[in-house]
DNA sequence: GCCAACGTTGGC
DNA sequence: GCCAACGTTGGC
């Protein structure tokens, strides 16, 4: 089972929208980038994310799970990109942030270190694991 | 098909 | 608010 990062910025789309959406969950748009769409493509129902708060915050909040695979966004004219449904699982009972994963040698190769461009990413098992633990559990 | 110019993102 | 990194666009 993978594992991805959802990259979101507060202003526009936070953790408490993401919950106010609900068990259903809702689209998760506004990907334009095709690395990240590669990401969106693969990604099956029942995987997780984390959801990681850019800018403001800079760190990752919480988890969401797909609850629908890749699908056309309508709001994109061109039409050559796409989407996916995500609904949140459950917050980190402390969110771990860019500083303490930046600080984290096991954490170094993260996309989100490396390329902090990248909206959607790909976490290993591993990476997984470690911040999740950092956050306290899941 | 190359590459310069431009726009956007996101950390600081 | 600044600027570096990256992607995309468009002229040639």
């Amino acid at each position: 089972m993978a594992h991805w990062l959802l990259k979101s910025e507060p202003g526009k789309w936070s953790w408490d929208d993401q919950v106010k959406a609900g068990k259903e969950g809702t689209f998760w748009n506004g990907v334009r980038n095709h690395s990240a769409k590669l990401n969106l493509m693969a990604m099956k129902v029942g995987e997780q994310a984390f959801f990681y708060h850019s800018n403001e915050g800079k760190a990752i909040v919480g988890l969401v799970e797909i609850t629908k695979p890749y699908y056309p966004d309508p709001s994109d004219p061109s039409g050559k990109f796409g989407m996916v449904d995500v609904r949140a699982v459950k917050p980190l009972k402390r969110p771990v942030t860019l500083e303490a994963i930046k600080a984290d040698e096991r954490l170094q190769d993260m996309i989100l270190v490396k390329n902090s461009r990248l909206s959607v990413q790909p976490v290993t098992a591993a990476e997984w694991k470690i911040i999740c633990d950092e956050g306290g559990g899941v």
